[in-house]
DNA sequence: GTCTATACAAAGATAGAC
DNA sequence: GTCTATCTTTGTATAGAC
């Protein structure tokens, strides 16, 4: 993959930058096209069907991949541990997926029927594997593990969507995931 | 205030619903004028200094009232009567407030300093509040309560902006607001 | 594949008449 | 206060040369 193999490419991941830090409407094709290095014309021979098309292929190039913070804590064996381990894992990666999830969720209501099931499948699996992940580690009922996943995937993207970017909290380390730790513990 | 007495109303009203709906650069002034019923001079006339400060606007006159909710708690005598109360509260203005705060987190990045410092203060008082309310009803340290509170914004938050919208919660009735109440019932 | 050149619609904004 | 008319910039998109 030298330096200008693909144009394509390099479309797509212009576009996702731009897009995602201003959205769609707010980014026109010359700005996506300067980033790149190329004219507009150019650009239109890759995404004929223009703007829309190259924005549908960057809304699937960056669906945020919800499954590897889970990969993470494979061998947590306790509550506690589980939602310790998603959030370092979140953490680290904290500044893209946050950025990705804020700009998927404000794009969202302007997507077609396909990409949004797209979007809502990738959580239903998330959610699933968590509470599979729940169940395993500590003995709950079908139901109260499935409302326990519910709850933190909740509470993560509360922290992770309003908390953090709002800069709401201010003592420093992520002392709300310990102590969210230590209350499911006591529940477990 | 009869039919058209303040035409600035109107153009906000109009705009609000408008920006709301499309965001920002989504939303033409010719489309807020043509909504009106009146033109772009006409427009421009009451906003002096153009979209952006029609826009700003807009945004004051849209801050979700987050301290109704709370009001509708002072009785309660119990942390799970607390988060059920702030649970119906919620469900009652859901589809507006979910609506508007999903608006002014997508559009929060746009906004000038001094907008994002009214938001911010917004949450803050907010959380006091909750947080006081949480120490009333149980005898928790300062810190506890704090934590808390925040947890439940989070909570309502992730409830009201990804699991509602994205239709991810099937089983009808919010159930999970429920076992919430149940589980933080054990922990006071 | 990429460029130059250009078409054409829509955007934000203003001057000046009424 | 509101309109008509107009300006300038920016937007998406395409034709045709290289």
């Amino acid at each position: 993959m030298s330096e200008r193999t693909n144009r394509r490419q390099q479309i797509i991941n212009a576009a996702s930058e731009l897009f995602m830090t201003q959205g769609y409407t707010a980014t026109s094709v010359r700005q996506i096209a300067d980033a790149v290095g190329c004219t507009e014309a150019a650009l239109y021979y890759h995404f004929k069907e223009g703007k829309r098309t190259l924005f549908n292929t960057v809304v699937e190039a960056n669906l945020p991949n919800f499954m590897l913070p889970l990969q993470r804590c494979r061998d947590a064996r306790s509550l506690s541990e589980i939602i310790t381990c998603l959030e370092s894992a979140n953490r680290e990666h904290r500044s893209d997926n946050q950025q990705r999830m804020r700009w998927l969720l404000a794009e969202f209501p302007t997507l077609g029927a396909e990409e949004q099931a797209l979007i809502r499948e990738k959580f239903q699996i998330f959610h699933r594997e968590l509470a599979a992940m729940i169940r395993a580690v500590c003995d709950q009922a079908a139901s109260a593990a499935d409302d326990l996943a519910w709850l933190i995937i909740c509470l993560m993207h509360g922290y992770q969507q309003l908390l953090s970017p709002l800069d709401l909290v201010s003592d420093g380390e992520e002392t709300m995931f310990v102590r969210l730790a230590r209350f499911v513990e006591i529940l477990a």
